[in-house]
RNA sequence: CGCGGGGUGGAGCAGCCUGGUAGCUCGUUGGGCUCAUAACCCAAAGGUCGCAGGUUCAAAUCCUGCCCCCGCAACCA
């Protein structure tokens, strides 16, 4: 009686022969691995949740399937291929040459001693990382992944989608219209890794403005500006001693040591202090001002700029391993080469002197959110043209294309006998309750006239049962009976499906119409 | 007892493991600046940290119970 989600068949029970994995051989092993390594899964719930796991027992674990053809066929067994699992984990070492004749960069990246082998998973693959996975390596002698992050999902948050539609702006849209550099510091910024996080097209536009735009992409083009407009270039003299050092030496081992334990938006908020610290400290020395009074030759405003421009620089190496192209554009403004930085640019006084700045567009040009959001809003709306077939090859005339509607597929249609198959009758709804423990759920009983029957409809999300009482349907009336969570129905009441949810509207039948009438 | 996440100023969140002035972003209000992408800086208002017990000198944080919200899974005959 379980069937598939998806397809709606019904389950087959069948026996086949499988090979099996002597999980259960590694329980100890696995166990005392996890106490001798706790930074072996992370964070730390997710250890907990694995040692509770394997405490409780585990079983051998089938590793191959004899009844599909496609697959990677199991060695030494005939007729089995290789449980998905299996192969797919293997692919970590696999990829790396293990077991081939180069093997270079698998002994590099696995079995050098000095190499960390680390995993970044989603919450729900924890137990094929943290428990089959090295039970695996364990059999075969192999170095253990050193450790295994866990990260929480994205969820879509649906409150704030707007209007009926649906999403309004999507992932890859976002990418199209700002740069995956704006993508991906929306993800590593919102979302406190480790936990789930919802992802909302205003919270990115949000953090586009007031993050990329205002705070990094104006301080980038603000220091800019002030230096090209002053000296055409970087300053001639450097400044050992202020306050955008002191406070990069706040923010660096700030930044350091979140980047060490995962915590992406930590390290992001560290970097912004130090954004906010620039801008703070070009309001406070004025070298607008410095400028007009002392002229182009001062040495206080090479000083200010230069603690202004180092700042920006150092932003843009604690940015690289986030948004490597933007902190690549920022090299480039500040005379720098667009290469990735080495860890050692993290020190002070990397900015060289006296040297032309080419002329940069801004990074991140401000959008206007709500606009942008009405044009997405109002493309998603348009009449929809995804059911028009490809455009036919060119030989077929175009003008005869444009006026012509598509004649529905021949074989699509069915003959009156087919239609006649179906009994569809109204009914009036004579009782109505959802059922236990199912969000969609309804049962109703309805009256035929000549009889009262029971069926299961997936209304419970729409409607309240009191509001269907004494109402008129149209129901199929010799339908199978089946069981719905244990419920038996008898029938299908129809409805329209609406929107993309395809949430059901009943279909009303005037009151004045008998219960039990023929509908054809 | 299906699996999991969460309830912290108006909104969205961090902090909770390792108790001790409740922090960030947006928004609001007032002021400053005019170099910069109408951007920037300063300040202020705004919170009984879901509820109730317990542990403790001290609880957002640890323990127990309860309430509520949300994902996934299962069913839209």
């Amino acid at each position: 009686e379980k069937r598939c989600p998806v397809h709606g068949k019904s389950t087959v029970w069948e026996s086949e022969e499988n090979v099996f994995f002597r999980l259960s051989k590694y329980a100890a092993q696995l166990s005392e691995h996890y106490g001798r390594h706790p930074e072996f899964v992370r964070p730390e719930s997710r250890l907990a949740e694995v040692v509770s796991f394997v405490k409780s027992g585990l079983n051998d674990l089938s590793v191959s399937r004899s009844n599909v053809q496609w697959g990677i066929p199991f060695p030494g067994h005939p007729g089995h291929v290789v449980y998905v699992w299996l192969d797919a984990l293997a692919n970590y070492i696999t990829a790396l040459g293990f077991g081939s004749d180069d093997d270079a960069r698998y002994r590099q990246f696995w079995e050098n001693p000095g190499a960390e082998r680390v995993h970044f998973i989603g919450k729900d693959i924890l137990r094929f990382h943290t428990v089959y996975w090295p039970a695996f390596l364990l059999s075969a002698g192999l170095p253990l992944p050193t450790t295994v992050w866990a990260h929480g999902w994205w969820l879509r948050d649906a409150k704030k989608v707007s209007k009926s539609v649906g999403n309004v702006v999507r992932p890859d849209h976002l990418v199209a219209d700002f740069g995956a550099d704006a993508l991906r510091y929306f993800l590593l910024r919102e979302m406190a890794f480790g936990q789930d996080a919802s992802f909302s097209d205003e919270a990115f536009l949000t953090r586009f403005n007031a993050d990329l735009a205002n705070d990094l992409g104006n301080t980038v083009s603000r220091v800019a500006a002030l230096c090209r407009q002053s000296f055409g270039g970087t300053p001639n003299e450097a400044c050992t001693d202020n306050e955008v050092r002191a406070a990069f030496s706040a923010a660096e081992p700030e930044w350091r040591c979140a980047m060490k334990e995962c915590q992406f938006n930590r390290a992001l908020e560290a970097i912004w202090k130090l954004l906010t610290a620039i801008n703070g400290f070009i309001v406070s020395r004025e070298p607008w001002k410095v400028r007009k009074e002392e002229g182009v030759g001062s040495g206080r405003l090479h000083r200010v700029l230069y603690a202004a421009a180092e700042g920006v620089r150092l932003s843009a190496v604690m940015l690289s391993p986030f948004i490597p192209v933007t902190s690549r554009r920022i090299f480039e403004t500040f005379a720098l080469p667009a290469a990735d930085p080495a860890e050692t640019e993290l020190d002070w006084g990397g900015l060289p002197l006296a040297t032309p700045m080419p002329e940069a567009p801004a990074l991140f040009p401000r959008v206007d959110a709500a606009t942008y959001l009405k044009e997405k809003d109002a493309a998603m709306n348009e009449p929809a043209n995804p059911t028009v077939p490809p455009a036919v090859p060119a030989a077929a005339p175009t003008n005869a294309a444009a006026t012509a509607v598509p004649a529905a597929p021949a074989d699509d249609r069915i003959s009156i006998e087919d239609f006649q198959k179906v009994r569809l009758r109204t009914a009036k709804i004579v009782a109505a309750e959802r059922v236990p423990k199912s969000n969609k759920l309804m049962r109703v009983e309805v009256d035929l006239g000549d009889e009262r029957r029971q069926i299961v409809a997936g209304i419970a999300a729409q409607y309240e049962p009191e509001a269907l009482l004494g109402r008129n349907v149209v129901v199929v009336a010799n339908l199978k009976p089946a069981k719905l969570m244990g419920v038996e129905s008898n029938g299908m009441v129809l409805a329209a499906s609406v929107g993309e949810a395809g949430a059901p509207v009943l279909l009303d039948v005037p009151a004045d119409v008998p219960p039990g009438s023929k509908v054809k």
